[in-house]
DNA sequence: CGTGCTTTTGAAAATCATCAAGTATAGTGG
DNA sequence: CCACTATACTTGATGATTTTCAAAAGCACG
């Protein structure tokens, strides 16, 4: 199903990870320059569509993932088709980590996704050899904790207004259209490649309500909506006061 | 104001590891018995009191903790003193990870609290000479990452029925009243040793509505409410099919 | 220029929050 | 030992926010 994007090829892996716009910025980066050959060999360069899904919950978990290019979303479902996106992912994130054996949530591409995939054992290999690997490792879950306990926050005590500006504020310092601090000297245009459903099924709202509330936005002269997914945010003191401080 | 349960004393601390309640639980677990000597002399015991807090949200996180009895919360707020428990810790459970030099979130003790307390620069040094330290808390870390995904799911999509039988029974299973796995052979006594308004604030939901939903699964014959903050599960299947499959 | 999908808008219903009062329980001091 | 107080918990009535159901409007694509 999914497509090989390159062929294993020894010769063409040698510099592969050399040229990854991940390189950097994911795990990867905690791979020191003479691991690399040991790097690319070990990955499986894939790709995806929108709304491919290339992570099963309760799946074996047998893989490990990291995006090179495009978003992604993680969710969490309930029997009864209820479901919950848990995180939104880019290049240089990494996925598949789990203490059980079996994945504990599923994945799909929302924009079109370049990834690499390693095998559970390669990976622990490489952490037993590149231990810098394993710090980095730490720090990204470590990190990605941080932000989920900030989206319990959301969840828990904010309303439908203040998680929609705590989406955007969110999205436009995690794609560096604006600084992590302090605000930014032009309007931020934020892209979101997900649509209103998966917006809704990451702040717990039904899609109505987003589309509500990102109207009510914009009347009160807080945002611009824009055609094609995205939107700029116009007042941002605004907007970061309603997030009650992110 | 933290009281200091044992004086810093290298013969007594040359086995009080060997000895600690978490061990063999928490992250300790992985310092071979050499390395407890250096474990030992780097820890300071400590213990507080309910509503004592030791771990107050955007302060400079020079500290790690290892509880080793007793009940804690970790909590984040909003300025207008809305908040919201991102979890419950007890015996073994290892706080104060950061990415960034803050701390994320406050830690109160729930009921009396023991703990072992280590300054950031020794945990470093730790991990550094004992590398399954560092994975173990790799393990830890992801553990945690994964009951925040479940709780997201539970704060952004359950309703409060549902939220208070995913509590009891993820309490059943954390305090190992009942098997991770399966049903209980008896009907499991779940200890609550926080009060109304923290279920509340780590279920997203308002005291009032903690307390009608707990009187009507009580009215429905699913639990009991003991006297003295616990509940007996009389109707596991029915409170495992609310939970909706956590 | 339809067709199908996503998004928006409207009206009614449901859930949970809020306000308010009452009950239980534990701890305190006479 | 018992009244008294403080705190926690429960219950009731009302209200607000969000969901649900339904339909219309926008947009992309063939």
């Amino acid at each position: 199903m999914p497509a090989e994007v390159e062929p294993i090829c020894p010769t063409f892996m040698l510099n592969k990870c050399t040229h990854c716009d991940a390189r950097g910025s994911g795990v990867c980066e905690a791979v020191p320059e003479d691991g690399l050959t040991r790097l690319s060999a070990a990955a499986t360069a894939l790709s995806f569509e929108p709304a491919q899904r290339f992570i099963t919950e309760g799946d074996k978990a047998e893989h490990f993932f990291v995006i090179n290019a495009g978003t992604a979303k993680l969710l969490k479902m309930l029997p009864d088709g209820r479901q919950q996106i848990v995180s939104f992912c880019g290049p240089g994130d990494f996925l598949g980590l789990s203490v059980f054996s079996l994945y504990s949530y599923g994945a799909e591409a929302v924009e079109p996704v370049r990834l690499c995939r390693f095998s559970r054992f390669t990976l622990r290999c490489l952490m037993t050899d590149f231990p810098a690997m394993e710090r980095r490792l730490l720090k990204s879950a470590t990190f990605e904790l941080t932000l989920a306990q900030e989206q319990m926050l959301l969840l828990g005590r904010k309303n439908a207004r203040e998680r929609l500006a705590s989406f955007l504020i969110a999205r436009a310092r995690a794609t560096g259209t604006c600084p992590a601090r302090g605000r930014p000297a032009v309007p931020p245009q934020v892209a979101l490649p997900m649509n209103r459903t998966d917006i809704g099924d990451f702040l717990g709202l039904r899609i109505e309500t987003v589309s509500r509330t990102m109207t009510a936005l914009k009347t009160d002269g807080i945002i611009e909506i824009l055609p094609r997914c995205g939107v700029i945010i116009r007042d941002f003191d605004a907007l970061e006061s309603l997030a009650a401080c992110i």
